[in-house]
DNA sequence: AAACATGCTGAACGTCCGTATTGTAAATGG
DNA sequence: CCATTTACAATACGGACGTTCAGCATGTTT
């Protein structure tokens, strides 16, 4: 219900204004994101959004000039930390055994099977009607391509000629979230395990694991630790 | 805008009543579904549905006790009309050549990449936050496990012996699945067609034709004609 | 310290939502 | 042929939505 409240404001009164303002507008979007995680985009409203963050109902349209702005800052903001998240994950697979195995389960566990996702997912499908988010989550694509599509040709090469690594992670990243979506059909979990299982082994046909690669897969450009800068 | 008006009814006058009702009934469950399909779940309004199917603001909820039993009878219909196409659509292909891509394609042709399925997808997602939606979409899962698996079953057998054919085409909707949400997002069409002919390739490892196959897969049980008997 | 600027509150507004109610034409049944 | 029932139209209602705005603290500047 509550997201990171300022530890004891007793203890510091004086803050400046831009830092009132910055932790304002943070917890504004991570209350945000948290509804579309739990509420879905359409329950995304602003009655919910302040509820969840504390604030009144001003609050909100003082950092962004609407609604759907802060939506779309919310959406620039998950994309950039789901897939953070997916590259600092996968960049500690140089000890593994089975590589292709557990970049697979990596990218399975790190995105597509997390709270996270689910907001994302809102995003993509409320995209189809929205010209706007749908710029936005074309991100995702980029986003997902180079993020697992380098490490997978960092850690794996191809068996046959005709075999090509990158294309192969485009058809995982398309089966992960087609998975996704039946997580709460399907009451057995163990079932996803086991045709993530299959999967790797009908990858396995034709991707294996280089030999000698004892070095992470190089950071994609500027995903280090740009603040928040957008609209 | 306008979902099959009667002809011109002029020409008959007088209709029982229980003719005047289903029609009216099934304009109104067709509007919803294509509101659905081109407003998406949250834009399916009763504003929207009456604007769609020309009716009055008072005629859904004679039908139907409420808009979510309207919504949940919009979704068993559809999920019966898609799968029923596709079981067509899979009936007919024993003078195929390359039944494997055939059949993946007539997966793809037929149900993912339609707009049905845009709507069929909608729900699918809706159903996340709403438990009698989600027991109504479980049946996608059980319609697409036996009509693309009887199908496959029929067409196709495993060639090592760990491989399995209803396990991969599984495998095969959850792909469908989620590239049909990139089809917004990606501006290159031939693209999916060139992963769609990758996946075909891959599955090719695992499965082939059966030999001497010339009568289509057996029907699927009670899915013929029962009209439309729910809630 | 006084004057100003900024960050946010909280109430109010108009719009649209889903539903309830009342009225009217058409079909049914004696 | 008329009373009754059924099918739908039309309007109204309370509530929730996104947005606006005057007011009040809290920093900032002079």
């Amino acid at each position: 219900m509550s997201v990171s409240k300022p530890s004891t404001d007793a203890q510091r009164p004086r803050r400046t204004q831009a830092e009132r303002s910055e932790t304002m507008r943070q917890r504004i979007l991570d209350a945000t994101l948290e509804c579309l995680q739990k509420d879905g985009y359409g329950g995304t409203t602003v009655s919910r959004i302040i509820e969840v963050a504390g604030v009144s109902r001003g609050a909100p349209l003082h950092h962004f000039p609407s609604k759907s702005a802060l939506i779309a800052a919310s959406a620039e903001q998950l994309i950039r930390r789901v897939y953070i998240q997916m590259g600092k994950a996968v960049a500690k697979l140089q000890g593994s055994e089975d590589r292709l195995h557990d970049l697979i389960y990596s990218a399975w566990k790190n995105v597509f099977n997390r709270p996270e996702h689910i907001a994302l997912h809102e995003l993509l499908v409320a995209s189809q009607r929205d010209q706007e988010l749908a710029e936005i989550l074309q991100k995702v694509w980029t986003a997902g391509y180079f993020t697992l599509g380098n490490a997978a040709d960092h850690y794996l090469e191809p068996i046959g000629d005709q075999a090509n690594v990158r294309d192969m992670m485009i058809l995982t990243q398309w089966l992960l979230r087609g998975m996704a979506e039946d997580l709460h059909i399907v009451a057995n979990r163990k079932l996803f395990d086991r045709y993530l299982k299959l999967w790797c082994e009908m990858l396995a046909v034709h991707l294996r694991a280089r030999a000698g690669v004892t070095e992470p897969p190089p950071r994609p450009p500027q995903w280090d630790s740009s603040p928040s800068n957008d609209s």
